[in-house]
DNA sequence: CATGAATGAGCGTTCATTCAT
DNA sequence: CATGAATGAACGCTCATTCAT
């Protein structure tokens, strides 16, 4: 185990630190001998965890955001009330970027430099994301709580784009506010918005 | 009159062909032997209209957007209602980035990855269509539509974020369904979000 | 006579505008273009008088040094003895370096990075003052004055150098002490060591 | 050991491949690519070992001409005579310029165009070597060889002058008679000079 | 004669990636 | 597994020169 236990840590120190560059100097400014640096190993190293700088990159995304996603739907499973679970993943996608800033400067900034993943973007886990809003709204109105005739795909891409558009304001202002405030103003606008 | 019309031709041409180049291969794939290529002028040419290659795609947002801004502004000033005007903003906006998908690409995916546009982003036009949804959104609470405790810089980008996301959405499909088709059910969403 | 003069005040003010171009950037980091702002003329007009910018340094060269040679000529055949034309050749030559600080900075450290003036080196007019150095000594050795077995090809070559990095090293230095205060040093060496 | 001299020939590679490169083509003619190919490397490793391709240039002097000064002391320092050392100096100065004449081409023809060089010449190890000039005249002052008005710094830039522009001269006409031969009657005029 | 817009060849430098050790 | 020296393709940009007006 202990064997395993440090190649994974490794590949991790090597995985944080090109969140850290990539985060600071932006996807296409850092580079490998950055992350490289940064992680304390040198640069061939990389290459034996990741197949390249874009595998690099959309490895974070994969393993991060289905980490995050998989978190949400533990905690979301405990609630009841779409509406209440609404609030929540808002209040969570939010909470969640505050707390990983350079993880989130990745997310909204640098990820879509990735050709390889903007092309599979509508096949990537962000899927599984646009899934579980997908979820939520249909369950809330199957608890009635919802409008019959939302246009799902339209509002799902609506809801996450607010989220999205919120986390990059704060980002690109230089994180100079406290984001989760705007959680209940979002989810109040939406949760109305979905309403019956 | 020919002499300063040809002048402007040829920037023109260029612009458009940068358009056309980031818009297929990305702003940092594109070259500007492309963007030359497409123009059909010389690769030095380029540089007597435009500083660099970074000054060529953020001279096209400005010069775009503002244009469109502008457009948006005399089209919405014949409406009175908010709740109408919110709405045609909603098809204006889409059905802008429909007809000219080159534009909406670069606007969408590859600006984004100018850091020059970036650090400016807070100061760029694109804070005149945040104030014109603002005053949008105000002019509705006046006349009695819409709520008077939203928390308008939230929702202003939530707004945003919405057509933002609807609109990348597409284009990472393939632009395979007709775009405008979202304009209702997103607006429709906002528009009871925002009600009082 | 109006018509010819005009003419050649424009190759004049190129050329000059040359000089100051080519002292104060260097000839490889001054552009055509600097020169033809310099002239007050379109940087086409220069390829009218010049053939390229290589022609331009070594018209420089060519026709300055001429009008020097010519001068220096014209003034030591005044004299008779070839201590005193030696020691006045080495006065003007520091002194009109002194007052054409442009003109100097261009003939000891620009010129030589024109390749096609280096290979014409031994051909050029700067062999003409050779010459004349050349003659001088022969004369003081006629006079009975200097040694008669000096290696005339060395010791011409030996004065010219000293001259020359006398006016480098000022130029270098900043040009900040009086240049012609070496002339008689200098000269006092070259005539000791010429003497019998 | 054998790790260290490998990483020196390369170096020592890509300087001798850069001398004669200089030397063949001229500094701004030749190009990385030329050096790598005469070096028998890749363009990149150049840049393993030289910031650029000035540092390049200015390396090349620094530590040859460091090699040159700390041989000419050492052959220098056998001598008491002040008379025989200056002529064993230009004997010196001569002869390894004869024998390594692309090395002599850059020292005397390249050296000059870079403008880095230039603006620190005052402070470069050639000041080292005009100050091994001076001490020998001083010296030679002290033995009562030579006249103590001497004009320290003139003659001193005069010396090195007469031996620059002899070196010069030959490089120019091609290298086409023997450089030592100007020895003697270069070191005679000085020495004449400089006497008492 | 004069212009200056247009040209396009040319090059230094970076950096992701490889591979011998 | 790990290294880091070496690679070499790739590209933005400059600027001397031309030529249609």
């Amino acid at each position: 185990m202990g064997r395993v236990k440090k190649t994974n840590d490794k590949r991790d120190r090597i995985m944080n630190a090109a969140i850290a560059s990539f985060a600071q100097h932006g996807y296409h400014q850092a580079t490998i001998a950055d992350v490289a640096r940064e992680a304390g190993v040198a640069a061939g190293t990389i290459y034996l965890y990741f197949k390249n700088k874009d595998d690099l990159l959309v490895s974070i995304f994969e393993e991060k955001v289905q980490g995050f996603i998989q978190e949400f739907h533990r905690r979301l499973s405990q609630e009841e009330n779409a509406e209440v679970k609404l609030r929540k993943l808002v209040h969570l996608h939010l909470v969640e970027m505050q707390n990983h800033p350079d993880l989130a400067a990745v997310f909204q900034l640098e990820l879509r430099q990735s050709r390889h993943f903007m092309s599979a973007y509508p096949k990537t886990d962000l899927k599984v994301y646009f899934d579980l809003i997908g979820d939520i709204i249909e369950e809330g109105q199957q608890q009635g709580l919802f409008r019959k005739d939302l246009f799902l795909s339209a509002v799902k891409k609506a809801f996450f784009g607010a989220l999205d558009e919120t986390v990059t304001s704060w980002l690109l202002a230089g994180k100079n506010y406290d984001l989760s405030q705007m959680a209940d103003p979002v989810a109040d606008l939406f949760i109305r918005g979905f309403r019956d």
